[in-house]
DNA sequence: TCAAAAGTGTTATCCTTACACCCATGT
DNA sequence: ACATGGGTGTAAGGATAACACTTTTGA
């Protein structure tokens, strides 16, 4: 095999989450001369460093003073050209690769000066659902339909985007900020080609550095993916919580309103929570009853995550 | 940062499946010198490769003169100690990151001489409950209870190994076998470590090169939980095939018997399938028809994959 | 005619969805 | 008393699981 004259740089990339007021919100952070927000990212020393999540925890705790909980493998990023960083190491440019993390935390404290907690809907208005279809997709549907000028096209655009009374899936965040790439609509498109920004776009996003915000698309996905079938939400509660508190965060994640009672009853046939007895200082109604998760259940049975029965307008 | 001064290998390799005469099949290869079998791997070349997927087809297709259709990443493995694969590089020793890939092939073709097409079953035998319980785990239900001297210990072995009447859940193929690896149950374990191999094992299947049955383990466990959601399985099926052929591919792949009424008013709720009207030249009862996958529904909607209707003893 | 594999019908049960209503607190 | 959010009951419809049975071929 030839061709090894090139080097390679690994990257790790974290996209960290937690739940603040009621509102999904992702670590970022802003480097110095760069007005763009990035996610926290390092590189990987294979001398010092003995596995990635070792190394993902260690770069994240110093860039952010902040330690994820939970912690998985996304995806590792290795397009050239698609506005692969490059990384300058003294003997030239070297390419390269970076492997996406999905962290969760159990609450959003505040980090360093350089880092913050902001709102994915930030970075995709148009994901977010829970007060019905959102108005940035109008502007985002013109757009879209004078892009899709093949047959292939508006079918995909009309699949994802939920035009013409196809069903939105919520899942499906990375294939949606990928068509838009694709479309030119949104700013890293034009960027990454190194041509001329349009003056206009319909409001999709707040664009990052790099391609933090693809990884940050891929994070959604999974996540959103994930809550279905494990009982991930939880690693972003506190101790104890009430279930209103947890149906929000779901909603905040999975970014569509959901139905209280049957949210309820499905949660309830999953025995993942259990009451403390204990009420909450109510916010303004009447107390709601505090719960827990029954972490317990981990290391007894293999468990599923919530369903998501959908409250329609 | 520091401590860029080792260099870094990216590898990528593939675990190519097919069904071969109802049997669920990965692509292997035997190096010259060695063995134990391996997956195809080939280093990535950061000049020459414009991204990691058009890499992976290409050296695939040459260390087995076949390409596979379907391809999706897997997970990034990047420990060290742990059977890390080490690169000769002239420079001295490097760092190898491997890539790992899933790729479905519609037919198992005959590959080069070096590569072969080998049932997973001998790699797992424990994975496959077609008949019933594996023979296999009788003497790893021992040696895993010697082993369980903790009560976590006892609880992880009897949920992933469906001890004391826990349910079999097909998925966890990878924690299955990091468990059987912790454990020291598997050839991998004391290889890694450099200690001398115990004489006798139970019947936890063949090892391999690297850390590739790690690989394969990871890929079978993302094939059998994707089955369930995403229409995967056409992609291993030829254009026409009877029903009969599609349920003994799931189960070849699940590992687990399917109940053949609920399989198929499941599939036809799905309207995954359409019927050919031609028949299958039976192979020795009543001709059945043939069926084609409706692929241009993929275009059309979200759609799911297979319910898995199982057929209890 | 009998074995082998294909294919059909039917019922009980559980889960999901959708609806409408009552409860406890702060102001 | 009333607004606000917490919490409950119940019935219709659909999906699943479990049962046993008929049909069409080759040997």
């Amino acid at each position: 095999m030839s061709g090894m004259g090139t080097a390679v740089v690994i990257g790790l990339s974290a996209v960290v989450m937690a739940i603040r007021d009621g509102e999904a919100v992702v670590l970022t952070v802003r480097r110095p001369g760069e007005d763009l927000l990035g996610l926290p990212f390092g590189p990987f020393d294979p001398e010092g460093h003995r596995t990635f999540e070792l190394a993902l925890r260690a770069f994240v705790r110093e860039q952010t003073r902040f330690d994820p909980g939970y912690v998985e493998q996304l995806y590792t990023f290795g397009d050239k050209g698609r506005d692969a960083p490059v990384a300058d190491m003294g003997a030239g440019a070297a390419r390269v690769i970076s492997v996406g993390y999905l962290g969760l935390a159990p609450a959003a404290l505040a980090g360093s000066a350089a880092s913050g907690w902001q709102p994915w809907t930030r970075f995709f208005p148009y994901e977010d659902w829970r007060d019905g279809r959102p108005a940035a997709l109008g502007t985002i549907e013109t757009a879209l339909r004078s892009w899709a000028t093949t047959a292939d096209r508006l079918a995909r655009a009309r699949l994802l985007f939920a035009l013409d009374g196809a069903p939105w899936n919520e899942e499906r965040v990375l294939e949606r900020y990928e068509l838009l790439y694709e479309a030119g609509l949104v700013r890293e498109a034009a960027r990454d080609r190194g041509e001329v920004q349009p003056v206009v776009l319909p409001p999709t996003g707040e664009p990052m550095i790099s391609d933090h915000r693809r990884i940050l698309a891929t994070a959604l996905s999974r996540l959103r993916g994930k809550l279905k079938y494990r009982p991930v939400v939880f690693e972003l509660m506190p101790e104890a919580f009430t279930l209103s508190t947890l149906q929000r965060a779901v909603e905040a994640i999975a970014g569509v309103p959901l139905h209280k009672q049957n949210f309820r009853r499905a949660l309830e046939r999953t025995d993942l929570v259990e009451g403390l007895g204990r009420m909450d200082a109510g916010t303004g109604g009447r107390p709601a009853e505090l719960f827990r998760f029954r972490r317990e259940l981990l290391a007894a049975r293999p468990v599923g995550g919530m369903s998501l029965p959908l409250l329609r307008e």
